[in-house]
DNA sequence: TTGTACGCGTTATCAG
DNA sequence: CTGATAACGCGTACAA
């Protein structure tokens, strides 16, 4: 049970390896009918499979991708793993796939090791806490930056318009008359999007001249006595929170859950990240959601061109233009936001 | 900037390239301490990384592990995903990930990319109705199967305790003084674990005498009216309620916010699979947690041990035993069941 | 303890 | 349109 090689392919063809080859790889130089017949006879009926580890020391390429993710428990990082590796086979490419935790070691050692297996280009969303590990494997190999940036790494980034999710967020909020909107962040969390959504929010209630304010948590019981005051706001007038992110929205329903099973009166909620459990809590939770999809062709078209460069040309131009791509999302309005 | 040879090394280092190579991999031969900390000192200076492409090729192994899961929109995938990646790195293991999303052409589509880009072996969740398609698969290189078995195919099979997890349930509903308890699933799913739980079931309920059954939810409005109907019943006397998995719990807690915000008065629910929501739904929902860490460990323990046998012998024993390891998880009580 | 020489399977180059 | 040949970078007998 040795296993098959092109020279065996070819003997029985009556052909050389380097016409099996050119059968293989679809290669310009055109092959009679014949010839290509016979080929793919023998193929077929002994289930050839040229060996990927010759091709990739042949080629220097691996068509693997290597994805760093900072946090799958959040399902938002797995539907974007699972959007990325349906684009990824579509083109022929495989993920590695690697998790930081969230731990700045981790992720470093997770890229040192996934550059070590070979891949072509990397996916990066960092947890934070790591730029100049990443500027500098960015600077040897392709690299896309998903959601989060990176100070100083020659690398693309791609992210949802996350301005524009925010503004349709506080539209929805006026909607439902909101006399005060809030917006719910966490201390620890100092990565771009969240930068992003509240900078955006704190501009979007000045140009409407809208009360409110961005509410940022910290710890256990501190956070605890924060929310409880937010929340009894809400008995007086209407009042609108959005939450910055999914795990910030879980706070949130946590702490609203200690005072009753439903939403008081008068408060609004919604949040980033269209959670499965978006549906069902409070009867339907607002919900800016990215779309994963597009996101993810955009971040294997943007690698797929640096791949390629990086081939074509053995060394790398030095001023590298970054790339930064906005891929729209769309706010689904659920019953949480309802006047 | 062309990329470092073990030639290179050698020569800076005044050796030859086997006393770099057997220096970089800890050969038993014993070498100089002079020679090895001038090697070390070299390679510690010019960050030479040796290609793992050639040394695939060379030794006819990849360190690379392939999953394939069924869907990792169960927060429960994911958890699995990251419990496995964490332990693969710790042992010089990477993953290369696929996600069937419950087709069984994508899955057998999965599994042939994945054994063309040379894992050594494979961990797959599949979703069923592949059963051919991964018995070969698995006659040719290692596999290990998650959760859902595989008819005919000789492949290590690692699940939770699914029928002590069935017992642990059926206590809590009645210490919770349940008189009657039902196990909701669905028709569409006939995996192995929904099998093994739902006849665990019966059996308990025998057991102990108690009244109750297993419900298999249709499609649409038709599953709407069997839900209904046991919220319905649940007015009268003290019922609880087992969701099969936590796709099923979804669907119980749609139908349950349809009627109130809170759970129905004598009514008790519990599930499998620790989703974040479970801890804030109905102030806590009570769950079987299956223990990824250890199911994690258990995986590649089997699939390491069947590589090395491979790699060992290149015949496959005809009669391989299939070893079948079952991993405690834990029930987590919470206010769902509370008397 | 160390070095020499070969082969892993494929593809690119060049000659025909 | 096809074939011969030389790499790709590493590990490992075998020889010294």
């Amino acid at each position: 049970m040795v296993r098959l090689r092109i020279r065996d392919i070819a003997e029985q063809a009556g052909v050389s390896p380097a016409t099996v080859s050119r059968y293989l790889n679809n290669q310009p130089g055109q092959m009679s009918e014949d010839t290509r017949a016979r080929i793919a006879e023998v193929i077929e009926r002994t289930g050839y499979r040229p060996r990927t580890a010759a091709r990739n020391l042949r080629q220097d390429r691996s068509n693997l991708v290597g994805v760093v993710l900072a946090d799958v428990s959040n399902p938002y990082s797995s539907a974007m793993l699972e959007a990325l590796s349906a684009c990824a086979a579509e083109r022929g490419l495989s993920l590695i796939t690697s998790f930081s935790g969230g731990d700045p070691v981790i992720e470093a050692a997770s890229v040192a090791r996934l550059v070590d297996m070979g891949v072509d280009g990397l996916v990066v969303n960092t947890c934070g806490d790591n730029d100049e590990a990443l500027a500098s494997t960015a600077a040897r190999i392709p690299m896309v930056l998903l959601d989060r940036e990176v100070a100083g790494a020659p690398a693309d980034l791609v992210t949802s318009n996350n301005r524009e999710l925010v503004r349709l967020l506080v539209d929805e909020m006026l909607k439902a008359s909101c006399e005060r909107v809030f917006m719910l962040t966490e201390r620890g969390d100092e990565s771009s999007p969240r930068r992003i959504r509240t900078q955006a929010f704190v501009r979007e209630l000045q140009r409407r001249n809208v009360a409110g304010e961005v509410v940022s948590l910290g710890d256990g019981s501190c956070a605890q006595a924060q929310m409880d005051g937010l929340l009894r706001a809400a008995a007086g007038r209407r009042l609108g929170v959005i939450a910055v992110n999914g795990a910030v929205f879980l706070r949130l329903v946590d702490a609203i859950a200690q005072i009753g099973p439903s939403l008081p009166a008068g408060l609004r909620v919604a949040t980033f990240d269209d959670y499965p459990w978006n549906h069902v809590l409070f009867g339907g939770v607002t919900t800016a959601a990215q779309d994963t999809g597009r996101i993810a062709r955009a971040v294997l078209d943007r690698l797929a061109r640096r791949v390629d460069e990086a081939a074509r040309a053995s060394v790398p131009p030095a001023r590298a233009e970054r790339v930064e791509v906005e891929v729209p999302g769309t706010v689904v309005v659920r019953s949480s936001t309802y006047a």
